[in-house]
DNA sequence: GGGCTCTCTTACGTCAACGTGAGATTTGAG
DNA sequence: CTCAAATCTCACGTTGACGTAAGAGAGCCC
């Protein structure tokens, strides 16, 4: 158990950004010049927020997974809350997809190439060299889209019998046995479920 | 790469079976008395039908997920084809839910429950007893199934993300620079797809 | 009966993804 | 300034799910 609730801003003075911890120059907070720490969080912060372990967050940053927005003088990291969202999604990555971190590494890069374009295209530096990566990162995508639609399909399908089992199960128990209340209380519905088997009553 | 193709029936004759074993008495075969192995499949061939290797089956024992049907007299174990699709039931639920082994004994042991019953339901030693398995059986199954469902909904809602994702790419990748032949060839539709991002020439 | 293949047990090795201190240092509140 | 709380950097420990190697039987074929 945590001894208090260490979800709270860093302020102060002083910390040293990351390169391209601007922030697109559109957020309500008045940048109150470079070097400031407005809007930061720290590792505690951003661990409860995420629900992971400090040193999980030090383990992804030394796999490359994450970097720390900016570093208080003392080495503390600093983290924006785009990085509590990175971490959220590299975390529904591993339970959903079931993706190490290596896998993860890859098509998170990707997914960062695509958001990283609506900075980039403006400045249009390299327009060819930019039109490259983006297809890169396209190609990244959707091969992404296609394991995650095939693992879907085999979950529907897997879904599906495990349907049937129950079907055949709620039949056996009505026909065995007629002057029985139909079992325990049927669980509550899933969310996102598509089809629950009606139980007849 | 395996020296050559370890799938064939063993033949020969005295083998001990495991208690329930027997088949419930509607196979083609005819049985000839017990103790001989005819349909029984060694560990090899196991191996390369539900593609793990020795180790690990000798370890699915070991965990209690799996049992041969029968041995050999010097040791060697002795399978049936349902337990080929057990294993590839295991595997199915490994990579496709993400459960560790521990998980899958439980679920499994539900799913086998509702199997036995086919056979035991006839026998109707007890009647009560029988049903009490039958609706706790169900129970897990439904709490597997609402396991899988909500799995299932997150992996459509990420799929959809991934999709907006692809097409906001490709809107870039018109828009960004016309005269191009729209990046490389896309991927295959990924089977069981059902919404496949469409991407206008 | 020699050789080849398959399998057995036993036991140590491995790899990812962190957990768990230890001890030093920094930070923020009063 | 003081001090408790938070964080830092090593560095070793853990856990699940096997991999791998060694040496010994067991069965089959010519």
């Amino acid at each position: 158990m945590r001894s208090r609730d260490p979800v709270r801003r860093a302020d102060g003075a002083g910390a040293t950004l990351r390169p391209g911890a601007g922030s697109a120059a559109d957020e309500p907070v008045p940048p109150a010049g470079p070097g400031d720490r407005r809007g930061l969080i720290r590792i505690g912060a951003v661990a409860s927020l995420a629900d992971v372990s400090e040193r999980t967050l030090r383990y992804y940053e030394e796999v490359g997974l994450i970097s720390p927005a900016a570093h208080q003088p003392g080495g503390g990291r600093l983290y924006t809350e785009q990085d509590v969202a990175r971490v959220r999604r590299i975390r529904e990555l591993q339970r959903l997809m079931g993706f190490n971190l290596e896998e993860i590494r890859a098509v998170t890069s990707a997914l960062d190439e695509v958001e990283a374009l609506r900075d980039r295209i403006r400045g249009t530096s390299d327009a060819a060299a930019q039109l490259d990566m983006v297809a890169e990162a396209a190609a990244a995508l959707e091969d992404l889209r296609s394991r995650v639609a095939t693992k879907a399909g085999q979950m529907q399908a897997f879904l599906a019998e495990v349907d049937a089992k129950i079907a055949r199960c709620h039949v056996r128990l009505r026909s065995g046995h007629p002057g029985r209340g139909a079992g325990p209380a049927p669980p509550q519905a899933a969310a996102g479920s598509p089809r629950p088997p009606r139980q007849p009553r």
